[in-house]
DNA sequence: CTATCCAGTCTAATAATAAAACTAAAGTTG
DNA sequence: CAACTTTAGTTTTATTATTAGACTGGATAG
C-alpha cells in the first residue's frame, strides 16, 4: 500500500522524490543516461517486470523526465529519451554514483564510472561550492525551512528556549 | 512484492539506493539533516505509519547510515543521528532539492531552502567540477562501464559496427 | 501514584510488485 | 511473401510492502 503521495509536502526533496524516487526510476533514468534507449534495453539491463517496467516508463513520461521519439534507425519502434528535465538530474545521478562508490563498493571494483571526458580521469566527488569554485565546507551549509513554509515541531522547542 | 534487490548489481547507483532509495528513506534522512532526532519528530513531519517508520529506520541503522546515540537531553530514549557515512550523502540531498525547486516548485514558493551560512544566500547549483573549480558541461561528463564489469547489450550494437 | 507520552509491535485490509502467459504489430529469414 | 521471431506491451494470479488502527510496556509529567 505505497498509496502516500509527497507531492503535496512543501518540500522540494519530497517533490523531487515524488517524481523519480520509486523503486525501478533512477535505474532506468542511469540506463538512458548510458545509452539505452528501448523497452528491452531495460527489461534485460535490470531484470525488471515487464508489466512494473511499463508502468514506471509511463510515469516518467508523465512527468516529464522522459519522452518517446521515433527511432534514430528509422524502426517504426519509439525510443525513450531524457527530455531537459531528465538531463537535469544528472547532478543526483553523479552524487549516488559517486557515494555509492565510497560506501557501498563491489568487491569487484567499481563499475559504474564517471569520468571527465576531456582528461580521462574519475570526475573529484561533487560537492557544494560557491559561485568562484570554491568548496563550502558542510558546517556552512544549512538546509532551513523557507518563509512561510509550515513550522517543524522539533524546531519549535529548541526556539521556545 | 518489492521482494528484488539491487545489492547485486554491479553499479554504484543502484547500491546506493539499495541502501536509500526506498520510498521514505530519503525523506527521513533530510529530516535529520534538519535537525529531528526523535521517532515522534519523524511520525509528526511524514505522515508516516509508526510500523514502516519502525522498519525504516532499523534498516537505515542497519545500514550505517544512521545510528542510536544516548539523548542530548538526559532522556532515556535514544535518538537518531547521521553517522559520517549518512552526513556523505549531504550531495545528493542538495542535488535532489535543488532540481525539486526548480522542476517541481511549490505553489506556495520554495520550501527547503538550502544556503549558504557564510553569505547566508542560496547555494549556486551543485554540479560536476573539475579540481580547479572550473564547471564541466555535462558533454564532457561521460557515465561508463568499467573495466571488468559486465557489457551492456545495447552497446555491444554499436561496438559492432 | 496516576495519567499521559513515547517508541515501538501486532493485526487486518489494501496497493504495488513479480512472474508467467498472452497478444498484436513489427521485423527477419529463406 | 509466407513462416518465424522480436518487440512492447497487457492480463492474470500470487506474493510482498504499506497502511491505519488497536495495543503494550517503559518513561515522564503533574
Amino acid at each position: 500500500m505505497k498509496t502516500k503521495s509527497f507531492s503535496e509536502m512543501q518540500c522540494s526533496i519530497a517533490r523531487a522524490l515524488e517524481q523519480v524516487g520509486s523503486w525501478w526510476s533512477l535505474l532506468i533514468i542511469r540506463d538512458v543516461m548510458m545509452g539505452a534507449r528501448r523497452f528491452k534495453h531495460f527489461e534485460q539491463s535490470l531484470g525488471i517486470a515487464k508489466n512494473t517496467l511499463a508502468s514506471r516508463l509511463t510515469q516518467l513520461v508523465d512527468g516529464g523526465v522522459l519522452e518517446k521519439v521515433p527511432a534514430a534507425d528509422g524502426s517504426a519502434f519509439d525510443e525513450y529519451a531524457l527530455t531537459e528535465r531528465g538531463r537535469d538530474l544528472a547532478p543526483v545521478m553523479i552524487a549516488l554514483a559517486q557515494w555509492g562508490d565510497k560506501w557501498a563498493p563491489h568487491k569487484k571494483g567499481p563499475s559504474t564510472e564517471i569520468i571527465d571526458a576531456e582528461t580521462a580521469e574519475k570526475l573529484p566527488r561533487i560537492w557544494p561550492r560557491r559561485d568562484d569554485g570554491e568548496i563550502i565546507p558542510l558546517r556552512e551549509v544549512r538546509m532551513k525551512r523557507a518563509r512561510g513554509a509550515p513550522r517543524l515541531n522539533w524546531l519549535e522547542e529548541k526556539e521556545k528556549n
